[in-house]
DNA sequence: CTGTCAATTGAACAGATATTCAATTATTGG
DNA sequence: CCAATAATTGAATATCTGTTCAATTGACAG
């Protein structure tokens, strides 16, 4: 201890374990790709969006009564969750049609129930 | 059109397609578990520790010298991510260890790179 | 062309959040 | 008991973010 650089405010650290672990750090492209992510699904009303795509292709207007919401905050969240990759949309005369774009997120949402029931029988 | 109520500032929705997305609507206590895990994982120094945590138990201060962050910064995030399971602790002396608590963000990882990748590849 | 309406857009505001800083707690060793 | 130190905590601040509101765009019908 004592013997590595402290980059930090602590004196004392495990300086092994921390090159090994400093070795199989994450680049922060990468980091930043999956923070970026899970933020788009971090908002209830983006997640209520998507767990509805999965299995609806709906029009704004749809979407917006669905979540007694205005067509506006639909449509500023709809373009977020374009952005990622999570919708598509397909336009039929002054309609937009919405869609999930994306698989992943039905395994991503499964996988994460599980997580939540689990932590709930603590 | 225009044969069912309208909650929002629409005129013309698709009231068949909508009847049937209301009764598939997932509850909001659901809806705000999985925004909520989502949101834990939406911060880059939050997924820098999962990431970490993932490989290799660690106290505090290793961490925080991992991540170039004062003490006071990393302890507050561990914090959160006990808070909502994705984290354990156990005290030995002056030093707290921190480890994975679940092994279903590996997963999430796993299916968010495949994502991140696809996507990329548009 | 003109009016209507679905949808988008940008600015503004209110609420949420990550880090910093200072103070405190808890544990060890002398 | 006292000093040292790993860790936690709470308040404050600066930044970020979701919704609202008003204005605009784009497509269709007459």
């Amino acid at each position: 201890m004592g013997n590595c650089e402290n980059v930090c405010d602590c004196e004392v650290i495990h300086c092994d374990k921390v090159a090994v672990a400093k070795q199989s750090l994450l680049d922060d492209d990468t980091i930043l790709n999956l923070a970026d992510f899970f933020k788009i699904l971090s908002d209830s009303t983006r997640v209520k969006i998507v767990s509805i795509l999965e299995k609806h292709e709906l029009c704004v207007c749809d979407i917006a009564n669905l979540l007694n919401m205005t067509k506006s905050a639909v449509s500023h969240q709809l373009k977020n969750l374009k952005d990622m990759n999570l919708v598509k949309s397909r336009k039929i005369g002054k309609e937009v049609w919405y869609a999930l774009a994306d698989e992943h997120i039905s395994k991503i949402f499964d996988i994460t129930f599980e997580h939540i029931n689990e932590a709930q029988n603590d």
